[in-house]
DNA sequence: TTTTTGAAGGAAAACGATTTCCTCAATCCT
DNA sequence: AGGATTGAGGAAATCGTTTTCCTTCAAAAA
C-alpha cells in the first residue's frame, strides 16, 4: 500500500523496477513518455500516427522506448476516452450448431483482421438472454453488434431505434426486414431445390421438415420451395409438412419425420430446412429401417463441412459460412462511417450427394 | 461542442432530454446522482452494495433513479479504475471442431452465470496468433484467460511467469504440466479403450491414428492405449500407427487410414485420437469399400453430440464438454482469490455404438 | 457533560488513454 | 519589416467509474 508518490525523482532507475513480480503495474503511456523524454501526448500521437506532431527523430525515440518497455496501450483507457471500444459483440443463437460455429469462426477471423475483438455470446434463442447480452455489449461500449440469428426483444428494438450499428446474419431483423443483413437468398434457394427435384421427376408427394416458421429464413425457404413446386405443376396438397416442438433441430427433425412416417402418404423426397433437422430425420428413418437416399432422399440447408465426410447421403444447399466474415465486417464498417448499409447477399449452391 | 457547463441549474428538466436520437449520451452515474439528489459516490456505493453508507431511504431513492433512467454502469469506467475488466479471454485452437465449439459454449454459459463476459478467439493452433490474442486480452485487462488447447508461445511463458490466471483445458500447459488444468484423464481413457477391446478378443493387429503427438492429450491417450494393450499381452509390434500432415484432423485421419490400408497388415480395430480423425478414417474406409464397424471398428475421442445422430458406427470416449464450463469457472475463481488451483479432472465414459 | 464511536454522505483523486487548447519558433508572403 | 501560417510539442481536460479521505451529526459511553 505504500506506493511511493515519487514522480520527479529517480526516473531513470525506476524503469527497471517496474517488471518485478509483485504488484507489477503494466507499462503505461506515462512510463514510455518518461523514458523517451517527451510528454504523454506525444507518445499517444506517435502511436496513432498523427502527422506533423513530431520530428522523425522524436518519433524514433518514442518508438524505441515503446519497444524497450514492450508497451501496448490498454484498450480500456482508450475506450473510455473515445467512448467506444474495439469490441464487437456477436450474439449467436446456438453455438452447438456447427453451421453457426463455422459462421462465428469466420466472423472472428475477419474482425480480427480489421482490428476488432469478438465477444461471442450464445443466446439460446431466448429473448431475455439476448437482451441481457445486448445490454452488456452496450456497457462494454461495443463498436457494433452482430446478430447471428436474432429473436425479437425489447432492447433490440431500442438499439435499432437508437441507430446503433447492428448487422443481422442468416435471419433478418425480426423487427425490420430492411436492416443490414448478410445471408443467402433463402427464397431462391428453396425454389432451386424444388426445380432440381422436378427436373428429374414430378411425382409427389414431397416433404418439408421445418422448425418454427415465424422467422425470415425458414419462412422464405419454405415459401420458395413451395413456389418452385407449384410453378412446376405440383399441387399444394402434394406437399406434406412435418415439424416438432422445442428449439433443438435434431429433435424437431426426428419428431417431424415421425409424423410423416405415421401419415397416410410417405414422401420420397424431403426438404429439411437445416442440416440438423436432416440429421434428426435420418435417424428416424434409420430406426424405421429405411435407407437414405435409396428409399427416401433428404435435402438439407447449410451444408455443414462434416457432411462431406460422414453424411454422404445428404444433399444440401451450401451456405458459404467461411465467406461470411469479410462481408459481415464490410457491412459493419459501412454502417460505422456511412451510417447506412444494406443487405449483402451471399451466393448459395446446391451440393448433390448420394446419387 | 458547446456543452453547457450547467451543473446546478435545471436538473429536473434535463433528464428527459437525454434519450434523444442525436448524440444521445448514455446514462451516466452522474445523471443518476443528480436525479436522486445524491453524490456519485453514493450511487456507486448503493449499486455495489456497500454497507453502512446509505440509509435505506437514500438507497431506495437511488434505485428508483436507476430504474427510471435505465442506468447500467459502463464496464469500461469500472475496468479502468479497478484495473481489471469482467472479460475472460477464451482462446480456442479451432472453432470448426464441434467438440471445441461445445466446450466453448459450455464455458460461455458458466462465465455468464458468474458475471463474466467471454471474448472468444480462434488461434488456429498458431503460436503467433495465440500471442497476439494473449496480448490483446492483457490490453483488455481480462480477468483471466482460458486456453482451450494451447500451443507453446513466448507470451504464454511470460504470462505464466507473471502469475496471471490461466486455465488450460483439454491440453495441459505445454510449458508447465502442473498449471491449472481441466480435462479428462487421457491416459486412463486410452487404457480403458484397450481393455474394452481386449476383453472381447486379443487378436491383433491394432491401429492408432493420431495427429501430432507433441502435446499432452495426444501423448497420454496414445501412451495409455499402448500400455493397456501391452498389459493385456499384446506385443508392441502389433500396434500400427498412422498419421497425416497439417492441422486438419479430418485430413489427417484420411491420410493416416490410407497409410494403414497401404501397409502389409490391416488392423481391424483402430483407435482415433479425435472424432474428426475418425471421420476422416471413415471416409477413407468407405472409399476402399470397407464397412464400419463390420469390417473395421473405429473408436474416437470426444464423442461429438452429432455422433448419436449420424455416426452410429462410431464408438467413442465421451468427454463431457457440457460439464466443463462450471469446472473451468470454478478453477478460474479459485485461481483468482486463492492464487492457486490445481487440476480438475472430468470423468470420461466409453460410448459403444454399432455393434 | 464531555468524549467516543459509527453511520451517512460528499469532494476529489485516481485509473490510462486521447484530444483540445495553448505556446514557441521558424518560415512564408507581401 | 511585419503579419500569417505551419510544425513541434507540452499542459491539462476529459471519459465514467471506484475509492480514499474528509466532514457532519447523532447516539452511546464515559
Amino acid at each position: 500500500m505504500k506506493r511511493a508518490g515519487i514522480r520527479k525523482a529517480s526516473q531513470t532507475v525506476s524503469d527497471h523496477v517496474t517488471s518485478k513480480a509483485g504488484g507489477a503495474r503494466p507499462v503505461s503511456i506515462a512510463m514510455v513518455a518518461r523514458r523517451a523524454g517527451v510528454s504523454i501526448a506525444t507518445v499517444s500521437r506517435v502511436m496513432n500516427g498523427v502527422e506533423n506532431k513530431a520530428t522523425s527523430e522524436t518519433a524514433a525515440r518514442v518508438r524505441a522506448a515503446v519497444a524497450a518497455l514492450g508497451y501496448r496501450p490498454q484498450s480500456v483507457g482508450r475506450a473510455l476516452r473515445q467512448r467506444e471500444s474495439r469490441i464487437v459483440g456477436v450474439l449467436a443463437a446456438n453455438l452447438g450448431n456447427p453451421a453457426m460455429a463455422a459462421a462465428a469462426a469466420s466472423i472472428e477471423l475477419a474482425l480480427r483482421d480489421a482490428g476488432f475483438v469478438m465477444a461471442l455470446c450464445d443466446t439460446h434463442e431466448d429473448p431475455a438472454i439476448q437482451d441481457e447480452y445486448l445490454a452488456e455489449m452496450e456497457a462494454q461500449l461495443a463498436r457494433g453488434i452482430v446478430l447471428l440469428v436474432a429473436v425479437p426483444s425489447p432492447r433490440l428494438d431500442q438499439l435499432r431505434a437508437a441507430g446503433r450499428p447492428l448487422v443481422f446474419v442468416n435471419r433478418r431483423d425480426p423487427g425490420d426486414e430492411t436492416s443490414p443483413f448478410v445471408g443467402i437468398d433463402d427464397h431462391a434457394a428453396g425454389f432451386a431445390v424444388a426445380q432440381h427435384w422436378l427436373a428429374r421427376d414430378k411425382a409427389g408427394p414431397f416433404g418439408l421438415l421445418h422448425a418454427s416458421l415465424s422467422f425470415s429464413a425458414g419462412q422464405r425457404r419454405a415459401a420458395g420451395f413451395v413456389a418452385g413446386l407449384v410453378a412446376g405443376g405440383v399441387a399444394e396438397a402434394e406437399i406434406l409438412r412435418g415439424t416438432g416442438s422445442g428449439k433443438c433441430h435434431l429433435a424437431i427433425g426426428h419428431a417431424g419425420m415421425g409424423a410423416l412416417l405415421a401419415g397416410p402418404r410417405m414422401p420420397r423426397r424431403i426438404l429439411c430446412l437445416s442440416d440438423l433437422i436432416a440429421y434428426g430425420a435420418y435417424r428416424r428413418l434409420s430406426e424405421a429401417g429405411l435407407r437414405v437416399p435409396d428409399d427416401v432422399a433428404l435435402f438439407g440447408f447449410d451444408d455443414n463441412p462434416l457432411n462431406a465426410w460422414i453424411a454422404p447421403w445428404l444433399s444440401a444447399v451450401k451456405i458459404p459460412y467461411d465467406d461470411f466474415g469479410p462481408v459481415v465486417v464490410a457491412t459493419l464498417a459501412a454502417l460505422l462511417d456511412e451510417a447506412q448499409a444494406k443487405a449483402g447477399f451471399m451466393p448459395h449452391e446446391l451440393v448433390i450427394r448420394g446419387g
